[in-house]
RNA sequence: GUGGCUAUAGCACAGUGGUUAGUGCAUCGGUCUGUGGCACCGAUGACGAGGGUUCGAAUCCCUCUAGCCACCCCA
């Protein structure tokens, strides 16, 4: 501040780190991919379920792993005021499962099948399509360990993406059950204890912590070695692998083009056996492996774990944030919000009374209305009318009063008609479907050049 | 948690040690209490925060904060 010292600068609130206002002009994209998330889970027989944004910690610890990181070190956990140490949702599977055992889902017909939007939190460091507050889709099917149902969630993944408008490709993997992972963790640990020094320290750690995570190292040297390791797929055990050759044969009957991808592996501890995930087609040839926007597997275990009977389940999420990112930069076409239907604008103290009760009859009548009531002058109410991007203006000022009459400006070509005020309603109506059936008919809306000759009463052209 | 880059108005930018920090878009108002898209005029509004160097700092240095990018982690 260049003032005088009298003024202190004023401390603004500000937006916590990590974390992002979603805007008005936003909001398409986010709607856009709601959408389609509704409808294929409509299509597939999902139902929506919400659960809490806050859990017991010990929700969180038991299902992802007190070992992982996002437990470790990127929850948001705190005492409440009863002391009990609560998180905010790290992720969505936890509370699905959750809610499956407390409300008994496991005596309705199996497979449950669910899913979820909202928001989660990590308390990680921000980077692109990477936020502590983000939004992840999700889709779960509980009670079912059938390998048709692998096949089928895979299936729904690709098609929600399709339907977006967005090329991926679908990655799949096994990485076993607890059996198959001691046997494959071992083969793992014998090919890299002569290897130890060729590592980077990150594999170093993650050799410690979580093997499998070795093998999708970014650093040259260790993607060298990773290629030549033993591979989860030569581990499993036989209903493992039988589980998994059904997955593969339904996937090639459905016609999904996927890879099968060795390296493959997840991040949390309650995963088991089938593993996928989904990538978009990078943009340029050489790039490297992209960001998954969807992942997810099988964690036959985790029901069990929290409690419940054993039961199998399935399931993927995918990052809102992610898809937008993709979205912009494929420069897909969510499409616009409709512009109002028509525009009032008024002109003196009695004009504004009488449209503010316009402005409510026509909205009954199931119109989309915009309006200035504010403003004084006729001016900045039809700069705003030209702004919204309104098929018609409707005018009513001191001389309409008077007559009982008011004005429908075509705000395409500037021409104006005088019409008895009470027969606006059904004018304007008459006039919309008219212009709704020119849209359909067309791909583009085409402004017509000459007005309707059944009512030409006061033609002014402007 | 680690590393790199960055921070000037609501947005996009200019200003590289020297008057009162500019421009475009946007916003508000006017030209024009009865008419939008065009034009002209005017107004609002900023050097992220703190400290240091200097006669003098938006500019150089330090610290902090935030953003972006990559690692890590994950979707």
């Amino acid at each position: 501040m260049s003032k005088k010292g009298s003024d202190k600068p004023k401390k603004v609130p500000q937006l916590l780190r990590g974390m992002k206002d979603i805007l008005p002009e936003e909001q398409r994209f986010w709607d856009f991919i709601r959408q389609r998330i509704d409808g294929v889970a409509q299509t597939y027989g999902f139902s929506r379920i919400d659960t809490p944004i806050l859990e017991e910690t010990s929700l969180f610890v038991r299902s992802i792993g007190q070992e992982t990181d996002v437990v470790e070190k990127e929850m948001y956990s705190f005492l409440d005021k009863s002391n009990e140490s609560v998180s905010l949702r790290p992720e969505g599977t936890a509370g699905v499962v959750r809610a499956y055992i407390e409300h008994g889902m496991l005596n309705r017909p199996q497979p449950v099948k669910m899913f979820y939007t909202g928001p989660f939190f990590r308390y990680d460091r921000p980077q692109a399509g990477r936020y502590r507050q983000f939004y992840q889709f999700g889709f779960e099917v509980l009670g079912d360990g059938h390998p048709v149902i692998d096949a089928q969630l895979m299936m729904l993944a690709y098609s929600l993406l399709s339907e977006i408008g967005l090329p991926v490709t679908l990655q799949v993997n096994s990485v076993g059950c607890p059996t198959c992972r001691e046997a494959y963790k071992k083969a793992l640990n014998d090919y890299y204890r002569t290897r130890k020094n060729a590592i980077c320290e990150d594999c170093k750690r993650r050799l410690q912590k979580n093997p499998l995570r070795l093998l999708d190292c970014k650093v040259p040297d260790c993607k060298l070695l990773a290629q030549d390791a033993p591979q989860t797929v030569d581990y499993l055990c036989e209903a493992c692998h039988a589980h998994f050759v059904k997955v593969l044969e339904h996937l090639d009957g459905l016609e999904i083009p996927y890879v099968l991808n060795a390296r493959l592996v997840r991040g949390l501890d309650y995963y088991t056996g089938t593993a996928f995930e989904i990538w978009p087609v990078a943009q340029d040839e050489n790039a490297e492996p992209p960001n998954a926007i969807c992942g997810g597997g099988r964690y036959d275990m985790l029901v069990k774990q929290l409690g419940g009977p054993p039961t199998p389940a399935i399931g993927f999420a995918g990052g809102m944030e992610r898809l937008v990112i993709e979205i912009k930069n494929r420069d897909i076409n969510v499409g616009m919000p409709p512009p109002p239907d028509v525009f009032v604008a008024q002109l003196g103290d009695a004009a504004r009374k009488k449209a503010l009760t316009l402005f409510e009859d026509l909205r009954r009548a199931g119109l989309k209305v915009a309006e200035s009531f504010s403003k004084d002058g006729i001016k900045p109410q039809m700069e705003m009318a030209n702004k919204l991007g309104v098929k018609y203006a409707l005018i009513i000022g001191q001389k309409e009063m008077l007559d009982g009459t008011i004005l429908i400006r075509d705000m395409e070509n500037g021409i104006q008609e005088t019409v008895d005020f009470q027969k606006i309603i059904s004018e304007i109506q008459k006039r919309l479907s008219k212009n709704n059936v020119k849209a359909t008919n067309h791909n583009h809306i085409e402004v017509e050049r000459t007005p309707p000759p059944e009512t030409d009463l006061t033609k002014l052209p402007i």
